[in-house]
Order: C-alpha cells, then sequence, then structure tokens
DNA sequence: AATGAATGAGACTTCATTCAT
DNA sequence: CATGAATGAAGTCTCATTCAT
C-alpha cells in the first residue's frame, strides 16, 4: 500500500475494530490492548492516531452517525412519510434493520446509554435526530398531507413507535415472531394517519 | 443507631448511594470511593455488607425491579388494559413517570445497555419483562375483549410503545411539550383498539 | 456442656481447624474467616481466645510438637537405639508415619518452612529436636555400645536420614513402593553402625 | 540502557529481586512494592513484564531449577555414581552446596513447601527429580556395577540422604562441625555400596 | 510513521484486628 | 463469654497515556 494513503487505512481498522469490540463487550470494558489485538496495530499506532480514548469514542460516533445516515436515507429520504404504502415499508425496513444490522444498533445503543451522563455526546445525537425530524417534517409539509395532529407530533410519534419497535426486543425480549408486531404497529399507525383524513371529510 | 439488625439500614443505605450514582455518573464510572463517600460508610463497610462490585450491582438490580414492580402495580394491575380511559391513563401515567422518577428510569436503562453484555442481566431483566406482559394477558383474556390481534401482540405492542415513548425523550431529546405527543399516542392506541371492534361489527 | 470447661474446649475446637487447614492450604493463605468455618466458631470467640493470628499460629506449634513428642516416644523412648531390631523398628515405624500421620507431617513442614524466616519458630523447633537429639545419645552412652562415631554424630545422621526419608516422598515424587526404600535405609543404616564392631574387634 | 532488547534485562532484574525476597522473607510476604524496591523498577514495570505475581513465581521456578540443572551437572552428570571416589565427592560438595548456595536452597525449600498445596508447582519439581533420578540410573546401568539392590532404589537412597543432609542442618539445627557428619554419611553409604560386591563374591 | 517499554494513579478486594452490644 | 459489624491499611492488578528509539 502506497505510504501516503496508509492513515485513513490505520483509522479504518483502528476504528472497526473499536466498533466492533464496543458492540461485543462495551466500550468501557474495551481496553486499548483490546483494540491493538482486535486491529492488527500496535500500542504506538493506536495513541499516534488517536491521542486519547476519547478521541476514538468521538470518531466512533462520527462514523456511527455516518454509517446511519446512509441506511436511514434509504429508508426516509427517498420514500418520505406521506403515503401508506411508505410508511407500512419504512416500519417494515426499520425492523428489518434493527435484526440485521445488529452491530450498528448495539454501537449506538452505547452512544444512547452514555448520552445520559456525557452532554456531548447527547448533543451530537440530538442535533442528528433532530434534524433528521425537521427534514421529515419540511417534506410532509411540502405534500400538503393532512395530518391528525401537527406535523411535528406525527413525525415524532413514528420515531417512538420506531425506537421501541428497535430497542424492545433487544432490551426486553420477544417471544413470538417479529412480524407480527411489526404488521400491527403498521396497521396502527396508518389507522392512526387515517383517522384524521376521516375527520377532515 | 443500635448495632443489632443494622444490616438492612445499611444494605439501603449502600443501596440507594450506588443506585444514586449509577444514575448521575454511570455504574463503570462509580468507584467504591465514591460510594462510600454519597453512602457515608468505610470502605469496608461497603466490602463487609457486599462482598464484590458485582455483588451490588445485581442488588441493585434486584432493588429496581422491586421499585418498578410497585409503580407499574399502581398502572397496571388497578387498571387492566380494557376500557379506553384505562389505556389513556396508563399512557399517560408512563410519560410523567418517565419525567418523575427519572433516577429509577436511568438505572433501568443503565442495566438494560449492560444486559446486551450481561447474560445474567439480560436473563432477569426478560422473565421480569415477560412476567409483566404475561399477566397483561391473562387478565385481557379473562375481560374477553375483542382486540385487533392477539393479546399477546396488543399487549407487546403497548409495551414497545411505551418503551418508545419514555426512552425517545431521554435518548434523542424532545422540542416541543411532551403532553402533545401522549394525547397523539393514546389516540392513536385507541383508535388501534377500537379499529377491531369496527371490524367485529 | 459446663460453661467453666467451654475454654480448653473452645481453643481445641480452633486449633484443630487451624491445623486441619494450614495442612491443607497453607497458613498464610488461612484466614481468620476460614478457621471460623471450619471451627464453627464466631469471628468474636476466634479474638477472644486468641488475640492475633500469631497467637494460633505459636499455640499450633506448641500442639504440634507436643503431639509429635507423643508420638516419636512410642518410637524413639521405647526402643532406644542399641540393638539393630530396634533400630529397623524405628526406620520402619519412621516410614509408616510419614505416610499415616500427613497432616502433622504437613504443619510441621509448614513451619520447618517458616522457621527459616522466623527466628522464633527455628528456635522452638530447634530446641525440641536438640532435647531430642541429646535424650538418643544419653541413652545411646549409657547402653556403652561401640559405635562408628561419637554417639552426636550417629544419632544426627539417623536423624538426616529419617528427615529425608519422610520428605524426599512428599516433597520430590516416589515412583516404586516406599517398602523398598525403607529396607535398604535400614540394612545401610545397620550395615553402619556393624561396621564400628568389625573395625573394633 | 538501549531501549531495544531490554526485556530479558528486566526480567532478570525482577527475578534476581523476588528471589532474592523470596529467600529472604518468604514469597507470600513478599510484595510487589518491595520487588519493586529491591529491582528497581517501577510497578507499571512488573506487571508490564509479569502479567500477574504467579507468574513470577513460576519464572522463578524455572529459573531456579535451571540454574540447579547447572549446579547439580557438575556434581553429577561429571562423576556419576560408580566408584567410592566419586561417592565421597558427591556428598562432599552436596554438603557445601547446601551451605553455599543458600539462597537457591531456601528458595527452592519455599517451592517445597508451596508444592504441597499447590499441584502445579508439584508436577513441575517431580518431573524435574525423575528425571534426575532416571539419568543417573542409566549411568548405572551403562557402567554395570553390582549394587546391594535395584539401581532406583540406591539412587533414591542416595537422594534421599543427600536431601536431608542438606535440610536437616536448615530446618533443626546443628551443633557440631558439618563435616564430621559429611564424613559419616559418606562411610555409611560406601559401606552399603560395598557391601553388594561382598556379597557377590 | 511506528514501536513497545515505561509509568503511576487508582481500581477492586482481602483481612487481621477492634469494639459496642 | 459471645457476637458480628466496622475499620482501613495494604495488597494485586489494570490501563490510558507518555516517550525514547
Amino acid at each position: 500500500m502506497n505510504r501516503r494513503n496508509v492513515r485513513p487505512t490505520r483509522q479504518r481498522q483502528i476504528l472497526d475494530a473499536a466498533e466492533h469490540l464496543a458492540a461485543r463487550q462495551g466500550w468501557m470494558e474495551t481496553t486499548f490492548a483490546d483494540i491493538c489485538r482486535e486491529a492488527d496495530v500496535s500500542n504506538g499506532v493506536l495513541t499516534y492516531h488517536f491521542k486519547t480514548k476519547n478521541d476514538i469514542l468521538f470518531a466512533m460516533l462520527e462514523d456511527v452517525i455516518e454509517r446511519l445516515q446512509g441506511r436511514l436515507a434509504l429508508l426516509l429520504q427517498m420514500q418520505g412519510l406521506s403515503s401508506a404504502d411508505k410508511i407500512a415499508a419504512f416500519i417494515r425496513a426499520l425492523s428489518e434493520f434493527g435484526q440485521g444490522e445488529r452491530e450498528l444498533i448495539l454501537v449506538l445503543v452505547q452512544f444512547m446509554s452514555m448520552s445520559m451522563q456525557q452532554p456531548e455526546i447527547a448533543e451530537r445525537i440530538h442535533t442528528f435526530f433532530a434534524g433528521l425530524l425537521r427534514q421529515q417534517v419540511e417534506e410532509a409539509r411540502e405534500e400538503n398531507v393532512r395530518w391528525p395532529d401537527e406535523p411535528e407530533v406525527v413525525v415524532k410519534l413514528l420515531q417512538c413507535l420506531a425506537l421501541g419497535l428497535v430497542l424492545d426486543p433487544l432490551f426486553l425480549g420477544l417471544d413470538f415472531p417479529v412480524e407480527q408486531l411489526t404488521s400491527a404497529a403498521t396497521a396502527m399507525f396508518l389507522d392512526y394517519l387515517a383517522s384524521s383524513k376521516d375527520a377532515a371529510q
């Protein structure tokens, strides 16, 4: 490999290792030595690229948000929230996402849990999700749909539902197939949206 | 203080301090020294009453579950899930709960986050919530209500929604008054429940 | 049990437990808690009867020496060293002793090993064995036997041989039946004693 | 000092210090702080080169065995056991050894004493001495000497005698010059060996 | 850009001993 | 005599961080 490009490569190596380990065993219990082993780099390389452990943490945070951005873009930006089909597709996709991208979720949960004690992390996560929300709300406004509540509320409610659907099985366990839950949730949310139209008529 | 039967007192002192600190700064970053300071006991007392740090952790887990049990009993057992009024009251209460009993929630989230790496904790939480779910389902069955889905699914959906409503403002921030969200959620869930009755007619 | 006689009883209980544990896991790694458990007494009782851990240690030392005294009396005082039969019986008995009274030996070795760092223990053990030696030497003198060397040397040599025969299998392992070794040692020592008579003729 | 290849140097420093202290005050009562002071290294260096205290212990064991190997090679391999002169030289050398290499002996005794509770140590010591024994037996067989007993027994008896001669003065004290004891032991063992030749005639 | 030895503060834990009851 | 709660010094070990090479 070219000597010029070694820097980004090393950083990717390290971040991948760190995320892996954070997902598997938690960030607090992940040591420099662990990361070195997993990333197959020396202790010196680690501290050359990231001065402190927090540096790695925040690099991870950015990385995770970026990856999340990419994933959610496929779900949100492209389909919006306007039509019933899209909502249904969204909830279904989210559910699959919660199962498929387990590592990404696990790391995200780590950050959420840390955010309760570390304002900097909370701040970063909030702005990201706030941005997401605003964007969806704007799209909704442009589409001029009639909704049972203020667009912010509707969108936020969807966000809550989505969060619950992703975290509940993770945290509290689930004994029956997730599809039934997804279907029910979809039906519920569509009913809710539809209710406004009925009322408006 | 009396030297006899001082044990429960000390244990409460220590658990209170530990829960306080776990909520405020996280369990991993809470040291024995911190707990000693907060509980106003000596280092020796700590390890006399709890052999290891993990022992404190699991005592906390039991304690938190017990307290949660007490709180939820007021919301669930007494009102069940049958009528619209009760559902509305439940969601409203939960929302207030998420704001009022902040510390309890914070500690619970700590445990949920740890449960992803510690199977023992996961196990304990799962059985608790599974029991809760089963109990609600049975009550529902006894009331013989017609619902849009299997009682398990309906109840689990409510659990998801509740979890989302509690965690979302905590993790992702909320810019508008929580009441709007609560109302919307209540309306949505009631619509959903009602939809079955319509269908059944 | 009579309240008057409880003191010696407790002390025996404790010493037995302590010796048991010292033999099984070593004195240094035996804690007060271990002794309490083994002797089935409370921490308070322990420190009421023995102020410090060293107090227990020295009580044990006296106890072990006393018991050793009793055992060796059967071997030494009663049979002396004069005749070939008695020597043979002595070595054979010692060998059996090394196998039978394993615990006593183990504790004794503990003390020997400690004696290298604790002059007080060394002193106590030395005077005991020196007394033993002197006594045997005197008996020998009284019997007026002709020996290849000064009685002290002869007796000490027997002591060395005995120590080696007891400790070697314990420390260094032994792959063949101990009887062969015992027989050989007996033969050797008798030859040695006899050699002087030959020379004297 | 060169930073490259400093590892063996540090390990020697640490092992020397540890052996010193183990001989002087016993291993159990030797703390990390003691070793740091004696070896003139920081606490971190200790645990950088040896993960745990037990690692130091086992490194010491190997080291002691290696050094013992070297010393005994001079006594055993070179002179074998066949002729009277060599036996005499061996016993004399061992006796001097017991006085001269006091530290090595003291540490070895520590290990022997520990071996009674730690099977791993026992195992290691046993295999070492078993190897020694086997080697001597084989040499004896090759020399085709006639002996009063099976070579294993003869050699083991010598081992017992040697152990007794080394440990007895250490453990039980000695009031007269060690030379007298050595001479007597030599004479005894030679007589014993010779006895077989007489019998064979 | 890379290495890995070195550091030391601080974590958890153990335990002999003290003492109020 | 007996109890067991309390103590805190000291132990082993971890680990993020620094730095000479």
